[in-house]
DNA sequence: TTCCCTATGTTCGGTACCCCGCATATGGGT
DNA sequence: ACCCATATGCGGGGTACCGAACATAGGGAA
């Protein structure tokens, strides 16, 4: 019997919005390197430190960046979905990074070997400026990601994870437990349920067991703070074709 | 009669570590086209949302990048000095990006017009290849950044904010009030004056209105989260060469 | 169906930091 | 030498979050 995963069928790279960027014949050329892979649940594409072989280009699911401290608590850093790619040191040349990348939405990607990479960036063509201008994307995450862990409440912080992982996902509802949000938003397992509690209570959110479901956007919206649309506008400005 | 920034003379451009690092014909090839300014305490390099025309190559002082939010409330997202540059986003391909970056401590720079940033960077040389693993290495700092953020208390951040400081200038002295400081840290002026009272009190540092002394240079990486290890050490790894 | 693992709900005390207000003192400018 | 803008010191009260411990309940597996 299959597993949940592989009972959702691969989409066609296109779906991923950096490769359906790209022009016909640098698309056609990656093409014939790209391989199918499933990112199931809590999959770690890569260590923190590990040598990576592949950059992924997700079409589905969503890929959290973590970093995991000695102590064990752990915060997230970014997130990316189809957007974007998973893997950006290869490019930048770095070969690896400190933080892990795990996947928080389970889902499909296609991932092209380290070399071809490479060697259609140092063509300096479309592929390197869509993968430069993603990276800026990210790095406005990232920066907005101290700014919120520094100044915002977890209902909001609740909030703004809450919309940036709907973004990335076709329907309104996640697989996710309370626990697993703690550990993204690096705060405690009581926090989240407090947090999503009062959320549910205004009509908000629905939530049952490891899925929560969004009922009333514009509502989830009207109590982020300003660091969600930050990072919408600037990803938008940045990856709009 | 000279004003203190004038009277420190401007260093030559290899000074700056990035342009020491580039082969001697690239280097060359950007010469003439360098322009030596003045970093005074304070001044606003580029603003948040704002259109850049220049890179900046610093040779001595501190460029701090931070995020001011609606409410006025800030912080520091990573510091830049001789060993990097500011204005990543001119050839990350944004133009602006959503922080400012300001002077933390006074200097020089030399600057390189846009046009010419990118017409050497799209040869895909040696400057291209230094100036992404400086963004990586800008990554993980803004990464580092969140994380402690989140987790250490103000006294690491404090240490750790020291540290990356002093790695960025010759002397073992700050010119920076607590107020600043806290601006940076994204905390109150008073929980640095705690904070750093208790530096004081152990011997570590010392201060006086304006002026901050490290004096126990292994003291303070002994209280220092692992924050600052990690940056550094990742830092030293992408800009060694 | 039943069982049991695990996700969620709740409580308690503790603490780090916040907000506000004001006292003190330092040192550059005149 | 003096002044005064400004940097630093200190307090009291409040709150958001933490740490730990435990109760309850949902739902998948046998």
């Amino acid at each position: 019997m299959p597993t949940r995963t592989s009972a959702i069928p691969p989409s066609p790279p296109t779906q991923n919005r950096l490769l359906a960027a790209l022009p016909e014949a640098d698309y056609q050329r990656l093409l014939p390197h790209l391989e199918s892979v499933a990112l199931p649940l809590g999959w770690a594409v890569y260590e923190s430190g590990g040598r990576m072989d592949h950059v992924y280009f997700p079409t589905d699911g969503i890929v959290s960046l973590l970093y995991v401290m000695e102590s064990g608590e752990s915060a997230e850093i970014a997130v990316t979905g189809p957007e974007g790619l998973v893997g950006i040191s290869l490019f930048m040349g770095g070969e690896s990074t400190t933080s892990r990348a795990v996947v928080q939405s389970e889902g499909h990607a296609y991932r092209l070997p380290a070399r071809f990479l490479r060697a259609e960036f140092e063509r300096g063509g479309q592929l390197q400026h869509l993968l430069l201008r993603f990276t800026q994307a990210l790095i406005t995450q990232m920066s907005q990601t101290a700014v919120c862990n520094r100044h915002h409440a977890v209902e909001q912080q609740l909030c703004r994870w809450l919309l940036l992982s709907l973004d990335r996902l076709p329907a309104n509802e996640l697989h996710m437990t309370q626990e697993l949000i703690a550990n993204m938003l690096g705060v405690r397992r009581e926090g989240v349920t407090e947090a999503a509690g009062k959320l549910q209570d205004a009509g908000l959110i629905h939530y049952r067991r490891g899925h929560i479901t969004v009922l009333d956007r514009p509502g989830v919206e009207k109590r982020v703070c300003e660091c969600y649309a930050v990072v919408k506008r600037e990803a938008d400005r940045l990856l709009m074709h």
